[in-house]
DNA sequence: TTGTACGCGTTATCAC
DNA sequence: GTGATAACGCGTACAA
């Protein structure tokens, strides 16, 4: 029933052209009170929505921003949103999202789906090659990296530096006591998961330990299913880091299990601070990436290049760096 | 720089018409196999890609739709959105999102915004009256709401069975043996808290026993005030039914940190199953609404009306009712 | 101040 | 099969 009511509706209805209307709506100055308040009436009677694709493509403008991420849900990516939502609020801008499912394909195809319905494009592509995606992605939008490894592609991005928020993590251990550190991976092909595997290394290497390196994928499964090969060995080791928070919440939970004392006899600490370290039982020492941080400010960047036009992105390109800050919960805490 | 690359750009690259040049690039089949070739070769090297906005006016299809939350953030919205995001992820469609921050006025303008650019509306409104959204929101546009109270302004919605959740949880405590049951209520204004409540209120009505209720916010920091308060009095409650998961965990850790012992002596139980509840300690009875269900049923049900060009969308308005499904876990299981 | 007419990038309907 | 051309709904010079 009843198409959508367009402007010309409205225009009719109030007795004036489709320009005054449009100007009445608008709120532009150059319009007779009387004229406005006449158009004004006849839309609100008619209940007129202004069309945004109409819109978008009238003005070449869409007040929305793309945002593609490698999955839309969960702690990390739910505290990522949140920054986003307030930046894009403060900013008036809206936001259309997709999850990538982890896939390089997918994150090209849904950037090419937002092209003409968005300004702009957030995307966080942690598994991409630089390669992969600099030649692909940019259809002549404005575009900000979150997260991946450090001026990937020459594009304007915020990383965070997770080889220093490992290395920390291992001294942190090693000052505690621990002299036997193992290490929860994250994915192989994950970038910043391997950023946290050479600081680990590095940082045993420092200490003058000998590592010992678990498969994960992220998931609290993967760190339950470390630990349980950890418990198998003849020697547990007495200090754990886990490439992210999440993993360190699984193994907490499987040494529980095993009767195993956090901190007393094995000191644990993850990665990104995501909220649920806080509710778990301890609490959970971590590094503090700042993710609602991330969020907001990659969008407040990526505004700022819609603003200027985008006219030189990449020279401006300074990949702003987050260091991890240490955040020592009684998962950690020996003393 | 260069303005992007039109389908007029490309159409002239090919020497074909702009005409052939989209029915080659959308795979019609009226197109010779050599034309096909020479457009798709240009597109590329042209780095072409569609108009979303504009493919959206000629179409009236945009291929997403629109959601509009509370908050896009936080454990159980989270849960919703990955719901959502696998619905439409199979039905191959995107999703534009925005949260109302808990206002009416918020939400109404998220959905003017939304017009034109989605195909449809999901609208989760838990604090607004069934009138308030009823004439304002719905733009000629198929929308199903979630959650809210059941048969809202007659919309198809997905609703939860909030009251007999909350009958089965004070049942439940009963059994266990509890006789002083007290509950963390929602926001006031929220009418998925008020079903709660009144279920508490008739449970407790039902077993002969007298009712305690708390104010809360859905939020752990009201969980956590919550249990300041039940320390305070002189007896405490040996049962407690929190209206969300969040509550509830936080007054666990308020009273682990009083050294009170859950279950025994005090029961809990919250509502919603939220990932975390798994994870805390001990690990959280609550009522399963499905949320993750809910987000992909309401995905479903909206893309069905949108399929059948929801000619008699409040005709099929049959709201979808679930009933929330009780999980014993070790902070209620006394036996 | 107001109205006319064109352009935004695509799709779809025609003739050819 | 292919190519003009009219929508789609709106903003905006430009002219009046």
């Amino acid at each position: 029933m009843a198409a959508s009511v367009t402007l010309n509706d409205v225009a009719k209805a109030a007795g004036v052209s489709i320009a005054s209307a449009s100007r009445a709506i608008n709120g532009l100055d150059n319009v007779t009170e009387e004229v406005r308040e006449r158009v004004l009436a006849a839309a609100g009677k008619l209940k007129y929505v202004p069309h945004g694709a109409a819109r978008a493509l009238a003005m070449s403008r869409t007040n929305t921003i793309g945002v593609i991420l490698p999955d839309i849900y969960g702690e990390f990516f739910s505290e990522i949103i949140r920054g986003i939502d307030v930046g894009a609020r403060a900013s008036g801008l809206h936001i259309l999202v997709s999850g990538s499912h982890g896939d390089v394909k997918e994150a090209v195809k849904a950037a090419r789906a937002m092209a003409g319905r968005v300004d702009g494009l957030l995307v966080m592509a942690p598994y991409a090659d630089a390669d992969d995606l600099s030649g692909k992605l940019p259809f002549n939008l404005p575009l900000v990296m979150m997260g991946g490894v450090g001026g990937q592609a020459d594009l304007p991005s915020l990383v965070v530096d997770n080889y220093s928020g490992a290395l920390e993590a291992v001294r942190h251990l090693h000052e505690q006591g621990c002299r036997r550190i193992a290490h929860i991976a994250g994915p192989e092909s994950n970038l910043e998961a391997q950023d946290r595997l050479r600081g680990y290394l590095d940082g045993l290497k420092e200490a003058g330990l000998s590592p010992q390196v678990l498969p994960g994928d992220f998931t609290d499964g993967a760190g339950y299913a470390a630990v349980q090969t950890l418990l198998a060995q003849e020697q547990m080791p007495d200090g754990l880091f886990a490439a992210n928070d999440m993993m360190a919440l699984g193994a907490t939970l499987g040494l529980r299990e095993a009767g195993v004392s956090i901190p007393d006899d094995i000191a644990i600490i993850g990665f990104d601070d995501i909220p649920v370290t806080r509710y778990a039982s301890p609490p959970i020492s971590t590094l503090r990436a700042g993710v609602f941080d991330i969020g907001r400010r990659s969008l407040e960047l990526l505004s700022a290049l819609i603003e200027r036009g985008s006219a030189e992105a990449s020279a401006s390109a300074a990949s702003l760096i987050v260091r991890p800050e240490l955040v020592v919960r009684a998962s950690s805490r020996r003393r």
